[in-house]
RNA sequence: GAUCCAGUAGCUCAGCAGGUAGAGCACAUCCCUUUUAAGGAUGGGGUCUUGGGUUCGAAUCCCAACUGGAUCACCA
């Protein structure tokens, strides 16, 4: 169904609209509708033996209506949850006038319209807490039907499922899918309780330049813009990596952003291209402090979202109690891929490679095959916590040596469920060893690694003024909420995903298919038979259908309109060219 | 990017050895004046995603496209 095409039940909605109009309703009042509790509230602390609740004010949708001739029984869906409403005929027209309760509220009310109501809450016979209504407002009609979605003892029916709907029209997902709301709150929480543990320890909230003319601190592929008035391109920001470190040469010694990254790669469950990072750099700590901090703060968030450290997600526990596995990169290919290497060069590790079944290819470096192996023959076997730490400094642009062998560097990955959710170092503040790692990055991308870092030659400035010792942490903020709230895919953490584009055929308005001498009258009966462009109709081969497609829907619609001549279907077609 | 699956009423789905399009909910009208996803009856609503092809005849079979999903690849 085309945008422009109405539903009948759209229609139906047109015309009860018209007629609140007439009967003196604004079905969009522009007062304010003041409330005192919501159905939350109301439903956790009613008593009957209190009698509490005797004067409420709430507001919200309109969400079932059954109608029981003199009294009915309705739903409100507010923020918080939906309330039983009970209308009685004679409380709401107290009156010889039954119109509002006969008309106004049976006929003319729908599913999804905004009402308020005032009332006092009893508990029906079937013992349902519900709110006895007085007086309803409506504040918002809604001109397009809701999916009634219908649950009773826990099982839900007719349930919207389609995710493409679901994304593309959250609004609705949000109404009738009420557990997609807890999620979004979750995330929140997540974020807060982080959140709440930096500002605890004094480190500073700050924000960082999104659109940057290098994009550092990450090796992948960027988003493009251009600049007018400065002539340049400039990137959004794969990481914000190099600005919080200099924040820390210029002597902060804690900060922290939520980061919101952009990245010009592919889409599945675990990727949408942008993306929330939480960095944060404190001074004068290592990675192993690092990842003790992130223990406590995953443990944290676990407590305080769940209430427990032990997580369900997808049929099986997550154990987020400390401490957890802590196992190198190399010991953890050797456990997994069964193979040392430990003292491998470029093409010993390009056989490992293909010994183990992993494709390569010319452009990648030392750091990517090693990664390749891992990704390939390790990742998938962490499902608990596990810390996997000193990673080969080719793998590591931004990271330090490792102080007692300078082929590793002191960096770790927390994987949770087969993927990273945190990235660490001890960050490199030797300016001169960062110009090195560059320079190889430099000499990666010639070979044609499109991934591989740019030189930041004011970021080496910087460095060269002194940076404390500092070590830095990356969280994936929609993965740790995928698992915090045991959903499948990232598109189910965004409130919206990035989906391609809905193919919106524009109609042409009805002066332009005047203008090219269409007469009047014939243009609805062309947009109902689907000619809803000057342009579709042009394209027509045979002006002969057209005719006797417009002369035939006259006729069975009884439409009376004098039908055009032929000649004048094919001036249509040919246009006043 | 590759492979597989799906697209039928506003929503959830049936129909597919090719023969005039179905159900439940929603909607409308009427009855009933009453509660718990659901009182009863009647009815309206569909270019069966789009475009080609095979056929006397296509929602159904074939090809292509579009959109979505799943798996894989890519994603330090």
């Amino acid at each position: 169904m085309s945008s422009f095409e109405l539903s009948e039940q759209e229609i139906i909605r047109r015309q009860t609209l018209e007629e609140l109009i007439k009967a003196g309703i604004d079905p969009y009042p522009a007062a304010a509708f003041p409330v005192n509790t919501n159905t939350r509230a109301i439903l956790d602390t009613y008593s009957a033996v209190e009698n509490n609740f005797q004067d409420v004010r709430i507001a919200g949708r309109l969400m079932s209506k059954r109608i029981m001739g003199s009294a009915s029984f309705a739903e409100i869906q507010d923020e918080k949850g939906r309330i039983q409403l009970y209308l009685k005929r004679d409380d709401l027209c107290p009156g010889e006038d039954k119109t509002f309760y006969n008309v106004v509220f049976k006929k003319l009310l729908d599913i999804g319209d905004f009402i308020g109501v005032n009332g006092f809450v009893f508990i029906t016979q079937m013992g349902e807490i519900s709110i006895h209504v007085r007086g309803l407002t409506l504040l918002s009609k809604s001109l397009k039907p809701l999916p009634i979605v219908k649950e009773k003892d826990g099982v839900v029916y007719d349930a919207v499922t389609d995710p493409e709907f679901r994304y593309r029209q959250r609004y609705v997902d949000l109404i009738v899918n009420p557990a997609v709301k807890e999620v979004f709150r979750m995330r929140t929480r997540l974020m807060n309780s982080l959140r709440q543990l930096f500002d605890s320890r004094g480190y500073l909230e700050v924000e960082t330049p999104v659109l940057q003319a290098i994009p550092g601190g990450a090796a992948a592929r960027p988003f493009v813009t251009h600049h007018n008035s400065l002539d340049m391109p400039l990137y959004l920001r794969i990481a914000n990596e190099l600005y919080l470190k200099r924040l820390i040469v210029g002597g902060f010694e804690g900060v922290y952003e939520f980061s919101r990254d952009f990245r010009n790669e592919g889409m599945d469950r675990m990727h949408n291209p942008e993306f929330t990072v939480l960095e944060i750099y404190v001074a004068y700590k290592d990675y192993l402090w690092m990842m003790d901090f992130v223990e406590e703060m995953i443990e944290k968030v676990a407590l305080d979202l769940h209430g427990t450290n032990k997580i369900p997600y997808d049929n099986q526990i997550i154990d987020f109690s400390r401490p957890f596995k802590r196992i190198s990169m190399l010991d953890a290919i050797r456990e997994y891929a069964g193979v040392d290497i430990g003292e491998m060069n470029e093409d010993g590790l390009r056989n490992t490679c293909n010994s183990l079944g992993i494709e390569t290819d010319a452009t990648m470096g030392k750091g990517k095959l090693i990664d390749r192996i891992f990704g390939e023959k390790v990742e998938s076997h962490l499902i608990q916590p596990t810390f996997i730490i000193d990673y080969p400094v080719e793998m590591s642009p931004l990271c330090k040596k490792h102080r007692t062998d300078p082929r590793l560097t002191e960096r770790f990955e927390l994987i949770v469920n087969r993927k990273e959710v945190c990235n660490a170092y001890s960050e490199l503040n030797d300016p001169i060893d960062q110009r090195e790692r560059f320079q190889e990055q430099l000499r990666l991308s010639e070979k044609g690694d499109d991934e591989a870092m740019y030189i930041d030659q004011d970021f080496l400035r910087a460095l060269e003024y002194g940076m404390p010792p500092t070590s830095g942490l990356g969280v994936g903020i929609d993965r740790l909420a995928m698992i915090m709230t045991n959903q499948p895919s990232i598109q189910d953490v965004l409130f919206f995903p990035q989906m391609r584009p809905e193919k919106a055929e524009k109609p042409d308005t009805k002066d332009k298919f005047v203008a090219a001498g269409i007469p009047e009258e014939w243009f609805p009966v062309l947009q109902q038979l689907g000619y809803n462009t000057v342009e579709k109709i042009k394209k027509i081969e045979k002006s002969g259908k057209l005719h006797q497609e417009i002369c035939g829907f006259n006729k069975k619609n009884k439409l009376n309109l004098l039908n055009p001549s032929q000649e004048e279907v094919a001036r249509w077609v040919k246009g006043g060219e």
